[in-house]
DNA sequence: TGTACATCAGTGAACGCGCGTTCACTGATGTAC
DNA sequence: TGTACATCAGTGAACGCGCGTTCACTGATGTAC
């Protein structure tokens, strides 16, 4: 068998992305590890400094890969959500890619990993618009900022809470059930609110 | 000066956690050691073996005592929220009890650290019982299950996404706004809502 | 009240570990002539 | 087409570190008589 290019890897940034990204699954943040990187990448341990300043910049590349393909997948569940069907149908989504991801998740909403990476910054930036975009089309008259922070806060804080286990996950119908269940009651809820009921606060 | 009692601490386990809980504020959960525990508490390195089985002993007790700080906070902030008001104020203790615990937070709310400790899992159960009892009350036609753990989540998303640098904690006042405007944008949102407010789907 | 002794909280040396990072190096690649 | 050489990706030994945990121990406390 053809033992490929014996010295020079190819392509080792690449592999040390997909190694770290295995680790991750497999231990979770705690195997992530410089040293346990280049093992899985069958290289020698200071090898990926040719690619990485140093392990922050490793998980900070890792993280950024993780926004990507969540903003990908995000867009892919639904071109323009605009009903609660099409919200919750998002929703799940978000909540799917964190129970799927876990490691890579927290990896990518965890402060302690250099919150001034650029990469990471646009990234995340790449979200945090989509969101706005699916609240100005789907609430034209409300104020979109501070509905867009509350539904991507509603859907994170449900991603975190399974994720934490706070919540039931024991099979995915129950997951997707569950948030779709608590995006509903969130478009049912203000009527039902006690306080505003009788006086007719928030009304259309 | 009396030098205390030399040999015998007196209370090394109360002396752990709050040696844990200043190492977890200084130096996130990163500093969170078991020799940097003993080492804080004035003690020699196994020490603490006395008091926890192990390391993760020692942080699962760290995070009980913080959802119970948590737990008291909250209830503090309104004996029985009803309002809009009621709730954004709420919802501010949440997300402020994170941002000035920060490592604690995270250490409260990480799978990594057990999730079977007794301790732990009794602890969340009076925060989660807490929301539902508000959620009961202030609406009394809904869904409590949803919609409590929809408001949990809300809230929960707001303090991650805050103590990740996803939203602007420039100062306290900022936050606080934020905040009670994206509590607010809920109760404001549904009849805003275009898939909805032609077809009256949500209303009173 | 005084002494013998069990209990147990805290000691300190030692273990083996994996880590991040440095350094001088070596071997493959590709370009200039 | 062939050779000299610069470039640079990957090597491997070595550093110092802090960690969790074990073990046999020691010294203080408190209880039984």
């Amino acid at each position: 068998m053809p033992q490929s290019t014996a010295y020079h890897h190819g392509d080792l940034r690449a592999a040390c992305l997909r190694a770290a990204r295995e680790l991750l699954e497999e231990d979770g943040s705690a195997g992530l590890s410089l040293r346990a990187v280049a093992r899985r990448a069958g290289v020698s341990a200071t090898a990926p400094y040719r690619h990485f300043a140093d392990r922050d910049a490793l998980v900070s590349a890792v993280a950024a890969e993780g926004y990507r393909e969540l903003a990908e997948q995000l867009a892919a569940a639904h071109p323009a959500p605009s009903t609660p069907d099409d919200l919750a149908a998002v929703a799940v989504v978000y909540v799917r890619f964190a129970l799927d991801h876990p490691a890579l998740f927290r990896a990518m909403f965890a402060e302690p990993c250099d919150p001034t990476s650029e990469e990471r910054v646009a990234a995340t930036a790449v979200i945090s618009e989509y969101v706005q975009g699916i609240v100005r089309d789907a609430f034209p008259g409300s104020d979109a900022s501070a509905l867009s922070t509350a539904v991507w806060a509603l859907v994170h804080g449900l991603a975190f809470l399974h994720l934490d286990g706070k919540l039931d996950t024991s099979t995915p119908e129950v997951v997707v059930e569950q948030v779709r269940a608590a995006v509903y009651a969130f478009f049912t809820a203000a009527p039902a609110m006690r306080a505003v009921a009788g006086r007719g606060e928030v009304s259309a």
